[in-house]
DNA sequence: GTAGGGTTAG
């Protein structure tokens, strides 16, 4: 059946080009990777010992395909390599990698696995060093476990380990977050008790925890008191008080805030966050107006607004209805040199479709394709998107095309992508349709799965003859 | 460690 293979060309050929360029990378980690696995599996007790014997490369393919393997029945022999491997000289776990041992062994819903790895190190006499907690209490901030994260710290002693300031961070983030101030101060003074001092961070996640349950008062006197405890605020610590006052006290009182800290200067001195935060309170208050005083006010004071900023703004106007004055802000930011046409037109563009002015969006965006103004990701992704959603997927398309003549495609993703591919399959559009599919296949951009699917399935439906001829001409 | 509005691949 050529609907069959169409199936397969679809979800293998697109992706054909992809999986050849990686084969020999993939040949040789796969070695590493069996070679690491087979290793924990012949030496069940202490593998870590056995792992450093292990003579191959340690990369983030390599650990991935570990870990994969060790899900999801050796979760523990998993995280034991994990932790393991983030301890070696030559590699470092990224953030990403954090997330995926989480997400793979589920440490959220079986925080109990944390215990696990501590008592299997205490169980076999394991070399556990601070890096080693260290390793465990990151996986333990990625998954959110505040209470793990305390046990972890709770047991170094029973190792000889100390924990630092970084590890108390950790700690004291995940208690921030969760809004236990209380638990979170406590850890705080115990730190001082044990000649390790709070710093900037620490004080800072304070600050920003204390306004996050409503303790403006507190997290004022903290402000205080870190400047007699030898830690000088600085504008990251003031701009976290700054945003808990607009947020929870009067515009008089943050205003003041912003004026000490433009009078202290220094290190003190507003930043583009500072200010941008201090603006987008306001436009979220519904006081565009105050909030273009504040961009007068960072101006006078020699600070630049930035695309954040700007973006921040037009969306407060718009969501005000109030566009002409988003354009008039446009030509100012744009004679003043601080942001380029296409951001402040894209953050335009983007602010009038979450209005629901898709017209005057579509026009804006043509209008700065004609005038060699670059369109930025979002603005053409969400332009493309709500084009299809309103069922008119050929001008989406035919947008699809002006934005690929200028070079700005790299941006739009896969998600975009199949949507679009999907809409033009369903109203039968077969040119366009292998025209796009042609694109993706260059451009190396995987089709989504369901997507697939969903194409698959109106092939079926609708026996469109010309587009499957068109769409398996491609593969070849 | 403080602002936003989607992403890559690992």
């Amino acid at each position: 059946m050529p609907h069959f293979s169409l199936a397969r060309f679809l979800s293998l050929s697109i992706q054909a080009k992809n999986s050849r360029l990686f084969t020999v990378h993939l040949a040789t980690t796969a070695t590493s990777a069996e070679r690491f696995y087979s290793h924990m599996l012949q030496n069940p007790n202490n593998i870590e010992r056995s792992l450093s014997t292990v003579k191959a490369q340690l990369d983030s393919t390599c650990v991935n395909q570990v870990l994969n393997r060790c899900v999801p029945s050796q979760s523990l022999m998993g995280i034991r390599f994990f932790v393991w491997a983030g301890l070696q000289s030559s590699y470092r776990h990224s953030s990403f990698m954090y997330n995926n041992a989480c997400e793979l062994f589920k440490i959220k819903r079986n925080p109990s696995i944390v215990n696990d790895v501590i008592e299997a190190y205490r169980k076999e006499g394991c070399i556990v060093s601070a890096k080693t907690m260290k390793v465990i209490l990151n996986l333990c901030e990625k998954a959110g476990l505040a209470d793990e994260a305390l046990w972890v710290l709770r047991r170094m002693p029973e190792f000889s380990l100390r924990a630092d300031s970084v590890m108390y961070n950790v700690v004291i983030r995940l208690f921030c977050e969760k809004g236990n101030m209380v638990m979170a101060d406590n850890l705080m003074k115990e730190m001082g008790l044990i000649d390790l001092y709070p710093n900037m961070i620490t004080y800072v996640l304070m600050i920003k925890g204390l306004c996050n349950v409503g303790r403006l008062e507190d997290a004022y006197g903290l402000l205080m008191a870190m400047r007699r405890h030898g830690c000088t605020p600085n504008a990251v610590a003031y701009s976290a008080l700054l945003d808990g006052v607009c947020r929870l006290g009067s515009s008089e009182r943050a205003l003041e805030l912003l004026d000490d800290m433009e009078k202290v200067g220094g290190d003190c001195s507003p930043n583009v966050v500072t200010y941008t935060s201090v603006i987008q309170n306001f436009c979220e208050k519904g006081t565009t107006i105050e909030a273009l005083g504040i961009l007068d006010r960072m101006e006078a004071y020699g600070c630049a607004p930035n695309r954040v900023t700007v973006s921040t703004l037009i969306k407060g106007l718009c969501s005000e209805g109030n566009v002409e004055e988003a354009y008039k802000l446009i030509d100012k930011v744009v004679a003043a040199g601080s942001v380029s046409s296409g951001d402040c037109y894209s953050s335009l563009v983007v602010a009038l479709v979450r209005i629901k002015r898709h017209m005057e969006a579509e026009k804006l965006f043509r209008k700065m394709l004609a005038n060699g103004v670059k369109p930025d990701g979002l603005a053409c992704s969400l332009l493309i998107k709500e084009l299809c959603l309103e069922g008119q997927v050929l001008d989406g398309f035919c947008l699809y095309e002006e934005i690929e003549k200028i070079g700005c495609l790299f941006s739009i993703d896969s998600d975009i992508h199949s949507m679009l591919l999907v809409r033009l399959c369903q109203e039968n559009h077969s040119v366009e349709a292998a025209k796009l599919a042609r694109c993706m296949q260059e451009k190396r951009i995987r089709l989504k799965a369901s997507s697939v699917d969903k194409i698959v399935e109106h092939l079926n439906k609708s026996g469109d003859k010309d587009l499957v001829t068109h769409l398996s001409r491609i593969g070849r």
